[in-house]
DNA sequence: CGGGACTTTGAGCAAATTCAACCATTGTGG
DNA sequence: CCACAATGGTTGAATTTGCTCAAAGTCCCG
């Protein structure tokens, strides 16, 4: 099961040049490191013409598996979660979107995940079918999406790596440093880390309990490796070490 | 991290009308099930004008994560194996490929995992670079790329789930379900299920050890849910029972 | 028939979970 | 403005699931 991906964006994309003055998508935040940043002004203001923002509260639901898939989105502002659930209610958290990631695959017209808002949460949403139909004419954004695919699915074979065959310990440093090069990538900071997400959410993301990853935090701390300004600010003291346990060394 | 996915293929595909007696894809024996399904007898010629055949041995290395990215696949007989290693050779296998499966994705030109040939093998292979080119002037071909992803996407999900919530019993349960019901979407047997990987490669997939797999799938024999013909072929016998324990019901 | 690889089974162990209590932070109503 | 409830986070003790180490069984293929 795998895919062709030679389109794959690594890390921030170069900036482009700025729009003009009267151009909708000149103040977007997100212009230059979300799927648009291929797009020359006057496709993106194609693209800009089927888009609304939309704006959610913090553990509002977006949608729920198998909902019909009717929009596709950028996120602006804040951050996302995305689950399966168990019948029984054990919870799978297969990913966190940041501003700029995009959200919105569905196979057979129907998301095949649920979605929340971690944050406050800002959408540039578009209608699915209307998108389709632009990709006919902007192929560019088509290879862009088909780019992005593929590095999620990178992302997906990595995180599998780490819910099969790592430590709790592993499991968290990696997930430290990841949240941490994320937030470089879209020019946040870096060393003390924010984690918008509870120990919870950890916890479903790294296939652990809140206690593990809790008893973990603190092992990594009493060990020096890391700093907890706050219980959502972390400061990663020992980098290279850091880098070593995440991948088992 | 999520995309566009409403051209997913969902299962099978419709037989194509055949082609003539000339046609060097005349013969392909996933000719239907493959990438290729959806493109016109002309447009298959420009594509088999590039692709050529190759054939491996079991356990015979196709690539390695890192290499450059110089072919893209198609499986045209025999299974493959994908997997991601950590340096001290704990592994993670991260999908096994059938017939008609599409192998190749790399972020950066660079093969994001390694693979290796599970049984004899025969792939249908396109130089990245050519077929990039073609990609450009057959949209039909590039959108169902993006509908093979998007499916391979769901696909990760749903490992995830399986690797971070599911109990070993569980584990094994979905597993051989799945095989069968791929199986069936190649035209083979459903019910005994062959099994081409042995149980190491089982347990890397499944993140167990090798003794766990052996335990459990003995367990569901002795409780009936399953019946072993050989160790390699399974029948799954109480299959309404079995898709609830996999579900974790 | 023998050797090697793979699979199964067994016993003890350890990592992570479960269950439970406690602590810290925050927001609210008196 | 403070008390206190509520939520989320941390810590502890006991338990359990799956792992490790070890040995025996099975199947192929020469």
């Amino acid at each position: 099961m795998s895919v062709l991906n030679s389109f794959a964006r690594g890390g921030p994309q170069p900036r482009n040049a700025p729009l003009g003055g009267e151009h909708p998508c000149r103040a977007c935040e997100v212009r230059d490191i979300c799927v648009c940043a291929v797009l020359e002004p006057d496709e993106l203001l194609r693209l800009n013409a089927i888009s609304m923002t939309k704006s959610f509260l913090p553990n509002q639901p977006i949608f729920y598996a198998g909902d019909e898939s009717v929009h596709v989105s950028n996120v602006v502002q804040g951050a996302v979660r995305l689950y399966n659930l168990l019948p029984d209610g054990r919870r799978q958290i297969t990913g966190f979107l940041f501003a700029g990631d995009f959200l919105g695959m569905a196979a057979n017209q129907e998301y095949a995940y649920s979605a929340e808002a971690l944050t406050a949460l800002k959408l540039c949403r578009f209608p699915r079918r209307k998108l389709e139909a632009l990709l006919d004419v902007l192929p560019t954004l088509e290879r862009r999406l088909l780019g992005a695919a593929s590095n999620e699915l990178v992302a997906a074979q990595d995180q599998m790596l780490l819910l099969g065959r790592k430590t709790a310990r592993e499991k968290v440093a990696s997930f430290l440093l990841r949240l941490s090069r994320r937030a470089e990538e879209r020019g946040e900071s870096a060393d003390p880390v924010y984690l918008p997400m509870s120990r919870a959410d950890i916890a479903d993301y790294l296939g652990l309990t809140t206690e593990t990853v809790s008893r973990t935090i603190t092992n990594l701390r009493e060990n020096g490796m890391i700093a907890l300004l706050a219980s959502d600010q972390i400061s990663i003291a020992e980098g290279a070490a850091m880098r070593d346990m995440a991948e088992g060394v």
